[in-house]
DNA sequence: ATGTATCTGTGCGCTTTAGCACATATATGA
DNA sequence: TCATATATGTGCTAAAGCGCACAGATACAT
C-alpha cells in the first residue's frame, strides 16, 4: 500500500502524516480541505464546534479577550497540530478564541468522526494527547515568559514560533496585531521591531515581516522558545 | 453496594469521588495515602514519574524555573485534580516542577495502574481528560493574567484559588514564596498584601495568612479567577 | 491623480515594578 | 536570656512599559 498523501505532501499536517496508513485511510474520506484568510475566526469564546481543524499552511492563534477588550495569546497552532482539542478532551467548548494568524489551508474533520476514532484508543488518540501535552507546555511557557521577559524577547519568541510553522521567510502581520497577540501596545512592538531591524535580523514594511537572519533572532530570544521547541520535538518529532 | 469512601470522606479527592463505584473499587487497592510537607518536591523538571498523586488536603504548585533561577507558577492542583498528567497524556515527563504549596495528604497510584485504567476508556479516562482541559484553562488564564494584571490582582487570584482548595481560612506561606509563585519580588507582595490588610481582607503574620473577608478579595480580583473557577465547575462540577 | 485609510515611527509624562539597602519585628535555639 | 535566623515593612533610584498625541509614509480606491 502506498504511503498516504494528499495533493501536496509538503503541505500536509504532521499529526495526520504520523498516522499508520490504515488509520489514515479510515479518516481520509472525512477530511475536507478548506482555506482560511487572515483574521478569520475559527471559533469564538465558548462557541460550539462542529469540526476540528488540522492546519496545513495556515497558522491559528489561540487568544483570550478580556472584558475591557484587551487580548493576549496563549498559544499557536500550525501544521504540527490540531485546533479544537476540547472536542476530544471532553469539554465541548473552550474558553478562548481561535483566530487565523497566517492565511492558508487546513483539513477539517467532523467532530463525530474525530470522537469515534479517538474512542478507539489507537495511535490517533495517542498523537492527539501528546500534541495536547506539547500545547500545554507552550501555554505554560507563554505564562512564564509573559511574567519574566521583555517585549523584545517575546517578539523574538513569537517570530521564531511563527517562522517554524510557515514555509516562507515572510510573515504577513501588522505591528498592531502582534501587539494584540503579545498583549502589549503597538508602540512597544514598533520599538522592539525597530531594534531587530537595526540589527538586520528582520525587515518590516507595512505588515510584511521578513526574517533576514534567524540566527540573530535566536541570539536575542529567551530560553522559552527552546523549551517549547524541544518539547514539541520530543513528543511529536 | 455502599458509596465508596476512605477514612474521611471530606478529605477525599473529587476526581476519585466522581467515579462510579465499580471503577473506584478496581482502583482502590492500588491507592496509598501519603502526606506531604511544605516545600516538598513532587517531581522535578523532566523527572520520571512512578506514581500519580490525587491530593486530598495538600495543594501542589506547578512551577517553572528559569536558567537564572527566577520562577513562576503556571497552575495549582488541590483535591479537585491530579498531579502527573504526563503519565496519561503520553509524554512521560513534564517540563516543569511540582512543589507542595500547602502541606497535607494525597492518594498515590502507580503509573501502570493509572495507564491500564485510562486505556479502558471508561469514566476515569473522561474525568482525567476533562480535568486536564480545566487545567489548560487555568494555565492559559495565568498567562493572560501575568501579562495584563497588577500584582495585587494576581495576589487576590492566587489567594482565592488556594482558599478554594484548603478546608481552612489560614494559609501557611511566606511572602517570599508567594513572590516565587507569582514571579514577582517579595517586596511587591509585601506592598500588595499590605493594601489587602489595610482593607481588612486578610491578615498576615510571619508566614500565616488568614482570609478575613473573601468578599473583599473577590471585589479586588481580576476576572481571571472567575473564568478559571467557572470552567472547573462546568467540567468537573 | 488625488484623497483617504492604514501602518509605522517618535516624543513625553505617568505608573508599575525591579533592584538594592536597610530598619524593624518575631520566632528559634543555645 | 541572648544571639541569630527569618519574615515583613519602607525608602530610594532606575527601567520598562502604558497612554496619548501626532508626524510621516505607503497602499488603496475612486
Amino acid at each position: 500500500m502506498p504511503v498516504p498523501e494528499l495533493k501536496d505532501p509538503n503541505s500536509q499536517n504532521r499529526l495526520l502524516a504520523a498516522l499508520p496508513p490504515h488509520e489514515f485511510e479510515r479518516l481520509r474520506p472525512a477530511l475536507q480541505e478548506i482555506s482560511f484568510s487572515l483574521g478569520q475566526v475559527v471559533y469564538e469564546f465558548g462557541g460550539h464546534l462542529d469540526y476540528v481543524y488540522f492546519p496545513t499552511t495556515a497558522i491559528v492563534s489561540l487568544l483570550y479577550t478580556m472584558e475591557n477588550g484587551a487580548t493576549a495569546e496563549m498559544g499557536l497552532t500550525g501544521n504540527d497540530g490540531v485546533v479544537g482539542i476540547a472536542l476530544f478532551m471532553g469539554g465541548g467548548t473552550m474558553p478562548n478564541r481561535a483566530v487565523i494568524q497566517s492565511s492558508g489551508g487546513a483539513l477539517r474533520m467532523p467532530a463525530k468522526v474525530l470522537q469515534d476514532e479517538f474512542a478507539r484508543g489507537g495511535k490517533f488518540q495517542g498523537l492527539l494527547l501528546r500534541y495536547t501535552q506539547a500545547l500545554i507546555t507552550q501555554i505554560s511557557q507563554t505564562a512564564v515568559c509573559n511574567r519574566l521577559h521583555s517585549v523584545e524577547q517575546q517578539l523574538c519568541r513569537w517570530l521564531l514560533l511563527s517562522h517554524d510553522r510557515v514555509p516562507a521567510d515572510e510573515l504577513v502581520m501588522t505591528q498592531e496585531l502582534i501587539g494584540d497577540m503579545l498583549g502589549v501596545r503597538r508602540e512597544g512592538v514598533t520599538l522592539a521591531a525597530g531594534r531587530l531591524q537595526a540589527e538586520r535580523a528582520i525587515s518590516y514594511v507595512r505588515g510584511h515581516i521578513t526574517i533576514l537572519d534567524r540566527a540573530k533572532l535566536e541570539q536575542s530570544v529567551c530560553e522559552c522558545y527552546k523549551v517549547v521547541r524541544d518539547e514539541f520535538d520530543r513528543l511529536l518529532g
